[in-house]
DNA sequence: CACACAAATGTAATCGATTACATAGCGCGA
DNA sequence: TCGCGCTATGTAATCGATTACATTTGTGTG
């Protein structure tokens, strides 16, 4: 009674069909092969044993996985669960399951990517960490496997492989035109950490736009965060303590936004009155922050579906396009209500309609 | 050039160690077993080849797959990521790969979970989602593989396997407990999806509690929603529209408490003045909002760790608990600003010290 | 009618590890 | 000295599929 009913094997079914173990395999694999008559003897033997494939054994001798590893860099990172999400859909749709490790969690974690990728477990690797270290390097270069790599917003431009990213400058400059349109020329930026690629390029993208449309920028403007909400709470307080005070911040996340704000709120600065706010992803929250959060959006389904595209398709062969070139996601301001004219400008109505230059 | 160098084989180890191919096995699985002299032959072989255990290989012949699926309703929604980071944390530190599936994304999903099970690809299951289809539960129970499957979080009561779960009937009673302490009698409640197990529990502590109080409760203050961000302010929308208004509301997630605030004080209905609100969930913007949420805080990594240590050990053979038993993670109210005295109690303090029973 | 060729199916090698069983070497007590 | 038992290692079967190659059957052609 307690006994388990041994998993039945390919044996089994060609046992109940009356045919040999490669018809069998063939009626799964290449349907087009057998006589109509033989096909539907093998599937109702399947059906009657209740048989499914061991992975095991069909992986070692096709020398596929089945498996796609996706890297994220802290997994409680509420910004990755779409990309995870939309990425997801994409590999299972074509057959392939989905393993995830946590790059930060594990000193151990340069050891299970390459760990994955050489041992067989997995066919291809999607990062969303652009932190690769020099040993991971090395080994992906000697193994030849780059072809089996993509990056996935963020990116490492020492490992030459396809990125699927969103244009962080641009995203950077439209926030920065939209300000300056609305009259600020005293805009903060709290970045995001110094190591990250991400909190680089639009650190660098900002003081390139404020440069561009000849804003002064004081240094003390520039603050330091690392896309965390606790962030954003330590940048409202250092921009409140200020003598000269901005009339507008852009923040390099949303989380770091919105907690911007309600620092701000809670200490009587009020957004926009007081002060302009411009965040970057657009979290599901953004839309339902009171005031609704304007930011720049990352298409983060979109950004998980092209990865997932371009991975399979060089898993495929398509080589069409091999090496390290770059696919942007598209990218867009949403403007919402943590925007408006400084409040000096609003003193002078004449100049707010056409902003001085 | 181009050549792709194979990956070396055991064989090729045993050969450059000048040992037979079970030794260098032995050399990995019990080391032990080995003269000192031997295993550090071998071992330096292995480096010098740079060998790694085929994993199809070896899970074809010990007939384990060294993979866990964790199956998640909705990837998407940021809720899990915590919970799936503290999965994957015990399991990779177990020598287990984490594979996930969203339960929503694949007409086949329930496909997918008996599939993965059957054909060996995991060794086991922890399921973030409740709801479990007859087919499936049929072919665990056929297959004998309930002792390899776990529920996290949510639970379906015809599934008689571990549980590892919030005590959602208590945290919803702290809840209204706090807000009765504070003095409300007319407490609105925007419950869960009705098909989900954690609306309904929590629905149900809500009147329970709710009668136990002798409060008494109009049937329209219970409001359909589906832990949502829209859910939220659609709620908020009905009770600011309601003739008898409650005083205070409990949300059965956090998205929604936050979004309903919004909409109240987008609509100038100030939080707590004006109506008190306590959340469930404690996700990480709680603690950020402004004002910042009351809520009930869930374990979130504490679920997770606990799932899979659970099901760690029924796969190790530890059933010393086996079958449905529950396991509940610690929850708390979290006392924030978004709850006080109800303003009609203001007017008179004599009665906020004590208020009515 | 014989032969070439294609289609359908079977036989058995193969993927790369683990491990049951066999063997060799060694120490120790009778 | 013999033999028992223990340790260290080797030999070869095994896990369960896929697939190269062989074989059979059927079909069209000169």
């Amino acid at each position: 009674m307690r006994m388990q009913k041994a998993q039945p094997k390919i044996k089994d079914v060609a046992h109940a069909a009356g045919v040999s173990t490669a018809t069998v395999s063939r009626a799964l694999t290449q349907p087009e092969r057998l006589s109509e008559a033989t096909r539907e003897k093998v599937f109702e033997a399947i059906q009657a044993t209740g048989y499914r494939v061991n992975r095991a054994a069909r992986n070692l001798r096709t020398r596929r996985a089945g498996a796609i590893l996706v890297l994220v860099p802290n997994l409680g990172n509420p910004f990755f669960s779409h990309i995870l999400s939309s990425i997801n859909e994409v590999l299972a749709a074509n057959g392939y399951s989905v393993l995830v490790f946590d790059s930060q969690q594990h000193g151990a974690s340069e050891q299970v990517v390459s760990d994955c990728l050489l041992n067989g477990s997995v066919d291809g690797l999607i990062t969303l960490d652009g932190r690769v270290s020099d040993v991971t390097r090395q080994t992906l270069k000697n193994a030849n496997m780059m072809r089996q790599v993509v990056f996935c917003c963020e990116w490492s431009d020492h490992l030459p492989v396809p990125s699927i990213r969103s244009d962080n400058a641009l995203g950077t400059q439209m926030a920065v035109d939209h300000l300056v349109a609305l009259g600020h020329r005293a805009i903060a930026h709290v970045t995001g950490p110094a190591e990250n690629i991400l909190g680089r390029v639009r650190k660098d993208a900002f003081s390139a736009c404020c440069a561009a449309h000849g804003l002064d920028i004081l240094p003390d403007w520039i603050i330091p965060g690392d896309f965390s909400l606790a962030a954003g709470v330590a940048a409202a307080d250092r921009i409140l303590a200020m003598g000269t005070r901005p009339t507008a911040v852009f923040c390099a996340s949303d989380a770091m936004a919105l907690s911007f704000i309600s620092r701000c709120q809670q200490r009587g600065v009020s957004v926009p009155h007081d002060i302009s706010v411009v965040g970057f992803d657009d979290i599901d929250l953004a839309a339902f922050s009171q005031p609704a959060l304007t930011t720049i959006r990352q298409d983060r389904p979109g950004l998980g579906r092209l990865a997932a595209e371009e991975l399979l398709a060089h898993l495929h062969g398509d080589q069409k396009s091999d090496g390290p070139h770059v696919i942007y996601a598209p990218i867009s301001l949403i403007e919402r209500s943590t925007t408006s004219a400084p409040a000096a400008l609003r003193a002078e109505p004449g100049r707010v309609a056409k902003p001085a230059i």
